[in-house]
DNA sequence: CAAGAAGCTGACCAGTTGCTTAGGTTTTGC
DNA sequence: GCAAAACCTAAGCAACTGGTCAGCTTCTTG
C-alpha cells in the first residue's frame, strides 16, 4: 500500500461523521484547493494560499484535512470520480459515428465546465503521476483494454477503418482536454478575454468532423 | 516593458562576454533547471534542487543568473527558439498532404526528443502564461493568422475539405504534444518502463492517417 | 610572472513552508 | 440547560525559500 492508497483510506473513513459545518467547510476548502492546485501544481501550491482563497485561517485546513497531501489526494479523488464515467457509455452495440460524436461532445463539455479538473490532472501527469501511481494499476489497464476493444470490434466488423484504438483514444483525449489545459494560449491567440462558448462549439464541430471522417465514419444527423 | 522583456534584454546583453567556463556552466545549469521546471513548474522548483541536480553550490547559480525568474526566462527562451520554426515551413505552394504529414512527423519527433521543452511550455500555459504574456503579443497573433491562412488557402483552392484552420492547428498541436506531456500516463497504460520508439512510430502513423483523411487528403507515398 | 579579470562559495539573512499544540468557542443531543 | 462533541485559531516550531556578500581561488593576458 503506497502513499496514495493510505491517505485515501484514511480520509475515506474520516468521512463517516459528516457534520453540517464540516461538510460546508470541506467543500469550501476543496474548492479553493482545486483552484490553487490547478494553477501551481502540488509542490507550487502553499497551504497559506489555499487558506487565503478559502477565507479561513490556515490552522483550520489542518483541522479538516490531515495534511497537504491528504487534501491533494482528496481533490484528485473527486476528479477521478467524474473522469472516466463518460467513457464507460461506449459499447460495441452502439453506432460508432453517433457514439464517438457523443463522446467528443461530452469531453468538450467537460473541458468547458470543469477546466480546473483537467488542469490538475494534466499537472499531475506531467509531474510524473506520483499521486496517481495507484490509480494507473492493473485494474485501470484492464479497463483501458476494454475500452480499446470497443474500437477494435467496430473495426473488425467493418464499421470503421482499422485505426489503432489506443492512439485513437489518445487523439481524442488530447484534442479535447487541450481546450481546458491550454485555454490561456487559445484566448491569447484569439485575443479574447476568455475562450468563448462559440470557440468550444466550433472546436467540437471541427474535432467531430475531422476525427469521424478520419476513421471512415459518416457524420450523424 | 514587462518582466519578461526586461529580464530577456538583461540576459541578452549579459551574454556578450562568453568565457569558456561560463558557457559550460551556464549550459549545465540551464539543463538542470529545465529538468526541474519540467517536473515541478516555476513555483514548485527550488534553486536548491536545481543546484543539487547541476552538482554546483547554490550561490554559483546566482553568479551566472541574476535570479530564479531570470533563469526560468532563459530556459523558456531556448524552448521558444526551437518551437515555432518547424511550423514556418508550411507554405501555400506545398502539397497539403505531404506538408501536413511532414509537420505531424516533425512535431512527434520533437515530442520524442525534447519532451522536457514541451512539458515546461505546457506547465507555463496551464499556470496562466505569466511569463509568456510577452510572447503572445500582436506579432504572434499575426504569425498565427499567417499560418492559419495557409490551411484556408488550401481549402479555398479545393485541395482539402473546408476545416476551421485554427481548430485544426489546435488538434495537431494537442495530439502531438500529448506524447511528450502525458508520456507518464501512456507508459503506465502500456505497462512499460517508458514510451518506446515504436509507440511514437505507431502514434505518428495513426495521427497522420486520421487527420489527413479527416481533412479529405490522400496519404502521400 | 604579475596583476587584473573571472570564477567560486560558505555563511548568513529575512521571509515562507507545512504542521502542531494548547486552550478557547460554538453546536449538538439528550 | 447542560455536558459532550465538534469546531476554531493565535502563537510558535523546525525546515526550507530566494537571495546576498565578503573574501577566497583560478584563469587570462600583457
Amino acid at each position: 500500500m503506497n502513499t496514495f492508497d493510505a491517505t485515501l483510506a484514511q480520509t475515506a473513513t474520516a468521512g463517516k461523521r459528516t457534520g453540517r459545518i464540516r461538510q460546508k467547510n470541506e467543500e469550501l476548502i476543496l474548492s479553493a484547493a482545486a483552484e490553487e492546485f490547478a494553477r501551481y501544481g502540488y509542490k507550487g501550491t502553499s497551504m497559506n494560499a489555499i487558506a487565503l482563497r478559502a477565507g479561513l485561517p490556515k490552522a483550520n485546513l489542518h483541522y479538516y484535512f490531515t495534511n497537504k497531501l491528504g487534501l491533494y489526494v482528496e481533490v484528485m479523488r473527486h476528479i477521478l470520480e467524474l473522469w472516466d464515467n463518460a467513457f464507460d457509455h461506449l459499447t460495441v452495440d452502439d453506432d460508432p459515428a453517433i457514439a464517438l460524436a457523443a463522446y467528443i461532445r461530452t469531453k468538450m463539455e467537460f473541458s468547458r465546465r470543469q477546466p480546473q479538473a483537467s488542469k490538475i490532472f494534466a499537472m499531475e501527469v506531467i509531474s510524473g503521476c506520483e499521486c496517481l501511481s495507484a490509480h494507473f494499476n492493473e485494474d485501470y489497464r484492464e479497463w483501458f483494454r476494454g475500452r480499446a476493444a470497443v474500437f477494435q470490434a467496430w473495426s473488425d466488423a467493418g464499421k470503421m477503418d482499422p485505426v489503432d484504438p489506443m492512439h485513437l483514444i489518445f487523439l481524442i483525449w488530447a484534442s479535447t482536454q487541450h481546450y481546458a489545459d491550454f485555454s490561456d494560449q487559445i484566448r491569447r491567440i484569439t485575443g479574447q478575454r476568455r475562450v468563448t462558448r462559440d470557440d468550444f462549439a466550433r472546436g467540437t464541430e471541427t474535432l467531430t468532423r475531422v476525427i469521424l471522417k478520419g476513421c471512415g465514419l459518416q457524420l450523424p444527423g
